[in-house]
DNA sequence: ATAAATTGTGGGAACGTTCCCTTAGAATAT
DNA sequence: ATATTCTAAGGGAACGTTCCCACAATTTAT
């Protein structure tokens, strides 16, 4: 009635458990008359083995965990792609946990994936506190995403921030754009290597005077907001880079209120490469962090760890890549 | 050096590793003394549970695992946060694997959710072979989402197709349309809940003649050329009822195309409720499935199989809604 | 006061694997 | 022909829990 164990396979190859057991783990001294034999007997008997017992005695589970914020974030869905696509190849396979977008939930999360046993963990979130993340950096190999948290054997994965903002402010200048304004968001008006990007590139090509940057969250709401305000200001205008997608979008809806002609009027460049910017009426010049290489960067960066889990860590940077659409344009 | 284990715990609290057991099954028989000694001893130490050594011998994991086809469907998203919302409150954590598009992989994923030893799957997915799902289904209990497989054991949760369409078509005919047409998937011209809705309420209404459906696929291309080839023959065409919001967008774009105004010159609804729906200059009249409702109905069925595994197989139907937004109104 | 039930505790087997150690027999070297 | 190495295989311990059973100490029933 219950499940068959090795010792039932062993029992019907006619063989001991151990040699079951090398036939499983692909071991070379096992003939291959009782290699053949063994797999028939697992296939007359449908036996799989047991996870657990497997996981208690080795040490692992042959499991990667990955812990994200929020399953609705686009960002997660791509980098899970790219984990796919490594792990797959692999003895490995992806299982996720979701955060839940809160800290604690997300640490609980955290907790899970330890006691799983997984053999390593991907964190594609932003939450839990340093030392909780440390702590569980201690037990198994871990990288982080989107962020370098400076822990020692930690490796962390980020998209050149800087570089995709200057591919954006170097898109606009190559059109022609000279008054180029940037919505940031709320919280950061300075600082982000995103900003950093617009304010070095604007100067280093004479436009330091008009550097103009103005908050507007990561929203649709706030693109709207930011970019009224900008135009009221300033009606030199020509250019604006939205800090993302969302907010982009809420500065197009804006500009047909304003009922101005994006992007012979005015020219809109976002930062994400969302599912909505690819829809033919929005067709959103942008930039895409090629997320998808982000998760198989994380993935073999993981297994190396996996390997030899007292290396330095590392700091890998991605490049972004500007995806040239219908939104921008030399001005008249 | 290693992680301390329940006989560590044991000796520091002076007290044996079955009473121990017993305070982290939080049993009633362990007297208030030992269970605070045990507690601090836990706290001191570090302890936690090797989930595999406890999985091995009490058969269950405590985990849920969750088969879905695509992290990038927005359907799966919602349908986790009800899972999440339901097991938020109890000893269940969900698990996430993704079946990556493929049949093989995602008989692979179910493979592995068994091997792990997961007390109870939710399969938000569409391909697996009748045979997977009923082998899995023998060893583990099992509820499927947006199908009715007619397994023995295993419940289902669909959501009510008809009366989406229903709703749809309801709210066009109130408006005033009478020549309401729709696109549908490539594959099926008949026979879905969705088309059978439209037809029969059309019929209902006494517009049996005006009954017109095309193909057009689940897409954006689907839905341009779709109304486009219906345009060319029905002239009288005032409203478009698209499959789902992706062809919808994809009719948005044509009428504009066109030179057609939505709504005055013509309503569009979809079915859905995608994000991008939701957007501001897009406000797509739609059908919400109420995804998050089915993930948390789906999450009961199956902790209450857990509870009674031979019951009989259960079909729950979820009431969608309809959202209106501005791409429908009277026509002129 | 004695018998019976109850409560809290400890010891040991079991769960199903992997891994180490041993050994029989074959192959090779002396 | 004998000694040595190699190969394939078996036996047993170990992994860290849970769970069953036994038992002592206490409480309750007779």
């Amino acid at each position: 009635m219950s499940a068959p164990t090795i010792l039932d396979v062993a029992a019907r190859a006619g063989v001991s458990k151990s040699s079951v057991s090398r036939v499983l783990l692909d071991s070379p001294s096992v003939s291959d008359a009782t290699r053949q034999a063994v797999h028939q007997a697992i296939a007359d008997l449908d036996f799989r083995p047991n996870l657990a017992a497997r996981t208690l005695v080795s040490r692992r589970s042959g499991a990667i965990g990955v812990l994200v914020t929020d399953f609705h974030n686009p960002f997660f869905q791509d980098v899970l792609d790219g984990i796919d696509e490594i792990t797959g190849l692999g003895k490995y396979t992806p299982i996720v946990v979701s955060g839940k977008r809160m800290q604690k939930s997300e640490e609980g999360a955290l907790h899970r994936l330890l006691e799983l046993q997984v053999d390593g963990i991907i964190c594609v979130t932003a939450t839990p506190q340093q030392h909780a993340l440390q702590a569980a950096a201690r037990i198994t190999p871990m990288v982080i995403l989107t962020r370098t948290p400076e822990l020692p054997y930690v490796d962390s994965v980020v998209n050149d921030d800087f570089y995709g903002a200057r591919l954006v402010v170097q898109h606009l200048l190559e059109l022609g754009h000279q008054h180029i304004a940037m919505i940031a968001d709320d919280q950061e008006l300075a600082g982000t290597d995103r900003i950093k990007g617009y304010q070095q590139t604007m100067k280093e090509n004479g436009f330091e005077q008009n550097i103009q940057i103005t908050p507007g969250g990561f929203t649709e709401t706030g693109g709207y907001t930011g970019v009224k305000r900008l135009l009221q200001t300033n009606a030199n205008l020509t250019a604006i880079f939205a800090a993302n997608d969302l907010s982009a979008l809420g500065v197009l809806n804006a500009a047909v209120e304003l009922g101005l002609d994006v992007p012979n009027d005015l020219s809109v460049v976002g930062y994400d490469n969302i599912f909505a910017s690819t829809l033919k009426h929005i067709n959103l010049t942008t930039i895409d962090q090629r997320a998808k290489i982000i998760g198989e960067t994380a993935t073999k960066v993981l297994l190396e760890r996996i390997e030899n889990p007292r290396r330095a860590a590392q700091r890998i940077v991605t490049t972004p890549v500007l995806i040239t659409r219908s939104t921008t344009r030399r001005p008249r």
